[in-house]
DNA sequence: CTTGACCCTATACTTAGGTATATAGCTTAC
DNA sequence: GTAAGCTATATACCTAAGTATAGGGTCAAG
């Protein structure tokens, strides 16, 4: 049986074990018990923690909104509600940055299909959209 | 006639003059001349420059882009073919990062309208997909 | 001639999520 | 029993784009 050390933790998860460290001091992990020379034991509940902390990062959740999503996970008398409170937070913030980055592809894009690509940069109509003088936002 | 210290032209620009100073140590603005006892005297086109590099940044460009975007612009035989690849780049990556969003909203959202948004998290089906066991990445 | 508003430099701090390094102690295989 | 390889703690470093602060000099008005 191997002992369930930091690298033994972080390889089964695929992290560095420098990631478990941070997420310990981060309080996304709980401190483990340790043996007498002060090793830290895990469990393999340690691995399926990181692995479920890896999906929410996958799914563009902050470290800060996972500490609460295991939180509320490991509330007996959670409501389901608070997470999807969270959820539709976060779908939110999704679609406003699906926003932005669209309309930053939508100002470029014809740009791009107006340049000319040869001659030199007086006539660029890229370099000329950043010279244009109107307040216009990204919106 | 106003001096045109770092004060005003901050103001012009609509930044702070410790962002003035950072693009400068930056490279995006050249090192002003000097009045006698120090102070930096600026011209109006730097106004234009600091406006130019705001909307580059609206466009999503990094400031490293915006030196090689300036630094085309103030090369003579520079050729339109160098901004427009570097937008080709950019966007690219703004593509590509629409497409992570896309995901993750794809993701979520069903797991959203799935939620009860009631009862415990034993049963939220958001907490649930966390703990998948399956390998599937962002895609 | 002093007060307040401005400027100078240099350095530290911020967010986010780690990664890297230094110094030390433990463990294990040969 | 010793060398490789692991772990411990603490601290520094990284990117990005700034913001804040400290300690000093300058300028203009009253």
């Amino acid at each position: 049986m191997t002992r369930k050390t930091i690298g033994w933790v972080a390889k089964q998860a695929g992290v560095n074990t420098q990631t478990v460290l941070y997420y310990e001091r981060r309080g996304l992990l709980p401190a483990p018990p340790r043996s007498i020379s002060g090793y830290r034991l895990f469990n393999d509940e340690t691995v399926q923690r990181i692995q479920f902390i890896k999906r929410a990062k996958e799914l563009g959740f902050t470290l800060k909104q996972v500490i609460t999503l295991l939180e509320l996970q490991n509330t007996e008398h959670a409501s389901c509600a608070e997470v999807s409170r969270m959820a539709a937070n976060h779908l939110h913030d999704i679609a406003s940055k699906i926003h932005d980055l669209e309309s930053m592809r939508d100002t470029l894009m014809p740009l791009l299909e107006a340049c000319p690509k040869k001659g030199t940069v007086k006539s660029c109509p890229i370099i000329e959209s950043l010279h244009q003088t109107d307040k216009q936002g990204i919106s």
